[in-house]
DNA sequence: ATTATTTTTGCAACATAGTTGCATTTTTAT
DNA sequence: ATAAAAATGCAACTATGTTGCAAAAATAAT
């Protein structure tokens, strides 16, 4: 995991390589993303981080970060919205989370298995593919 | 497709099987799903149907069909929520939609490829998988 | 067919989620 | 150290979803 040092400097970095002004917000949403095991609403981040920062201010900060690939979103079947950390591999441009999210039914949380590759999955004749994405819901190996 | 009548009375008959109040809002909002060619969200049967019923009603018709298995939720990465009505394997009690869901970058229609099924995923040992969501994005059949 | 019971609907009020404009503050560049 | 650019916080607003309750409609019983 590394020393609270080092992963202030992984941060810095990184929105740096991004070209964005590193600031306490960033850092400190930043920070939520890597300490957390799984994915995390919009509330989750308000909770976790106190009261330290406006409801608006976040809102723009995963903006930005969805914007430049830093974050993705993993679709859900309620109006929550939920963002994880991208692998290395996304970039502002090209952005592919070729992976599996799984959800589980018993702690909530969701997770992206990235080692699990997607399978192909060949659609009906004049479907052109640009994206897939895979939740699976079930129970997870700490729920177990 | 049917006359306006066979409509109605298949629409009155999965009602009754789903041991449900025949009402107008039920009516009417079955009618525009069966109508639809793709997925619909709230505030596309609120203008669909006009002003004729509440916004309340349609959230809680929308639950009640939910319950009975008669549509199911299709995931997505914003705060809207779609649902579609689901084949007749579905059920109240046994609910599965296990095909592919797309939707349309052009037009922004999801619709369920029924035909299309979802390949086997093998999950990282100590998982349990208990359902599959796929949603493929690209271009559909009609604007390519 | 009429009445009684149950269910559904619509309204009001509320709660949560997300957006926009603008002034102030912070960050970065000079 | 200062100027320019970017980010933040606040206020106000829009959209989305929920709950309780009385009125209306649908089903069941007589």
């Amino acid at each position: 995991m590394g020393t609270k040092q080092q992963i202030t400097e992984k941060i810095t970095a990184l929105l740096k390589d991004s070209k964005l002004s590193v600031t306490d917000t960033r850092m400190k949403i930043l920070e939520l993303f890597m300490k957390s095991n799984g994915a995390l609403e919009h509330s989750d981040i308000e909770t976790q981080a106190g009261q330290s920062f406006d409801r608006v201010t976040v809102y723009r900060t995963l903006q930005t970060f969805l914007d430049k690939g830093i974050i993705h979103k993993i679709p859900t079947t309620d109006t929550s919205v939920r963002y994880a950390v991208c692998k290395s591999e996304c970039s502002e441009h090209d952005h592919h989370d070729h992976h599996v999210h799984f959800k589980c039914e018993s702690c909530g949380t969701t997770t992206c298995l990235d080692e699990t590759n997607i399978p192909e999955i060949s659609l009906p004749k004049g479907y052109a593919m640009h994206n897939v994405e895979v939740v699976v819901s079930g129970v997870c190996k700490t729920c177990k």
